[in-house]
DNA sequence: TCAGGTGTATGATCTATATCATAAATTTAA
DNA sequence: TTAAATTTATGATATAGATCATACACCTGA
């Protein structure tokens, strides 16, 4: 990690969207900025937590572990995307361990900052409240997907959203490069099975894939496969 | 569901504890209360959003559903507890069902009167926020579970869970009535799997078992199947 | 007090997905 | 510019857990 002096543009994070103009100069006061190499941790589950991030540039993944090994991708960040939000609340450590996934620059609050923040501007806090609000009905939809979605389903599921939180690339491919590994873990799946189901959703010209890069290719098929078991 | 005229003590739920003396009297006027017969809904995934719930007596399941009849339980909901905050965001429409597990007692707000008070009453929203964290990290970490952990591991999980939520009866046992088709609905696997389950963990004397009540026997073993795979 | 639903119980398969093993290709570092 | 490491690729095998089938116990309301 390395300490990055230049300012924010006070456009792209939420905290400087939504404070009162007049709060602008406290924020970039209390602000630092980062930059963090590809594979660096922006902090590990378990740290305790001092700050919060939002994504300046480049993007990152925030995991979970068990075991040791086994990993499930909770989600990926990118510009504007707040980031150890997770760790506020009831306990003093991050969940959640977040990674960059190239490289990165935050904009970084100190925690006491950031909550002196919450307490005087309350539409940030409505937003913050909000942003909570949409995250757990995420999170609970892919639990149910976890529980009850087969594989294909899952990357089907994965993929759709991915597109939509990316877009396009100027060739038609959803403009995120993530690893087979990353998409494996990020729909709770081992490598060689989401490897395998790629394959088939490719012979069922459901998606098209060229190196590291995949495209939806039938989106209504891969719609179904959101709502119905594979087979019928 | 049946209409109820006699109001609340005003302590239970979190609108009464958490906001101010001066707004009480608002409250009492904004809020409802309605009773629901075991089993009945009060209300149901896709629903339009029209109010939020805070439980005052009797407990209700959470649960989502996928593909017709596979369903998957978020959570159980007691006294004091919110329910149908997930309404409350992008969409207008409950992504989860509410269903009475006993006679179940509400106190209702309609969803206008509960974002006025969430505008003017800055403490209830920051408590609310709070609340939505803990419920998103909670749900991230049964995420993960559902993704490595093993079905043993995720009952294990959900007995230390519940007991901790519900407390014990004057017999040691959790003090929460549940049938083994909500329990395999909650871990997220079928009612058979988990009988079996629970049968082994009889046979190695981590639980005990009397009619529908469920004991942990002996905690720390139930705490290891948490932290790794079954065997070793 | 009976009947039909709901929950409990248990065995016999089946299968989706994990695990293991191995190698080529590509990226990163040195 | 070579070596090391990571990522991709693919087959063989194992298994946890789902599915199917059947029966009995027990509420609950008619």
């Amino acid at each position: 990690m390395k300490k990055d002096k230049q300012g924010c543009d006070t456009q792209t994070c939420m905290v400087c969207r939504l404070c009162m103009k007049e709060w602008l100069p406290a924020v970039e006061a209390g602000s630092q900025h980062f930059t963090y190499r590809k594979g660096q941790e922006l902090f590990k589950e378990g740290d305790a937590v001092e700050g919060i991030f939002f994504i300046y540039k480049g993007s990152v993944k925030v995991h979970k572990h068990w075991d040791g090994e086994k990993e499930l991708i909770i989600r990926f960040a990118k510009k504007g995307d707040i980031v150890g939000h997770r760790g506020i609340g009831t306990e003093a450590v991050y969940p959640v361990t977040a990674t960059a996934l190239e490289q990165v620059t935050v904009c970084y609050f100190d925690i006491t900052f950031w909550e002196a923040s919450l307490k005087v501007n309350h539409q940030l806090l409505y937003e913050l409240m909000l942003f909570y609000a949409r995250e757990l009905q995420e999170s609970e939809r892919k639990m149910r997907n976890l529980a009850h979605m087969p594989v294909k389903g899952r990357i089907a599921q994965a993929l759709l959203s991915l597109e939509k939180k990316f877009g396009r690339n100027e060739n038609g491919f959803i403009d995120f490069a993530l690893s087979r590994q990353d998409l494996a873990s990020y729909i709770g799946a081992t490598y060689e099975t989401t490897f395998r189901m790629l394959q088939e959703m490719i012979q069922e010209h459901l998606i098209v894939m060229s190196g590291k890069e995949i495209a939806v290719a039938d989106e209504t098929k891969l719609l179904r496969l959101c709502e119905l078991p594979a087979n019928k």
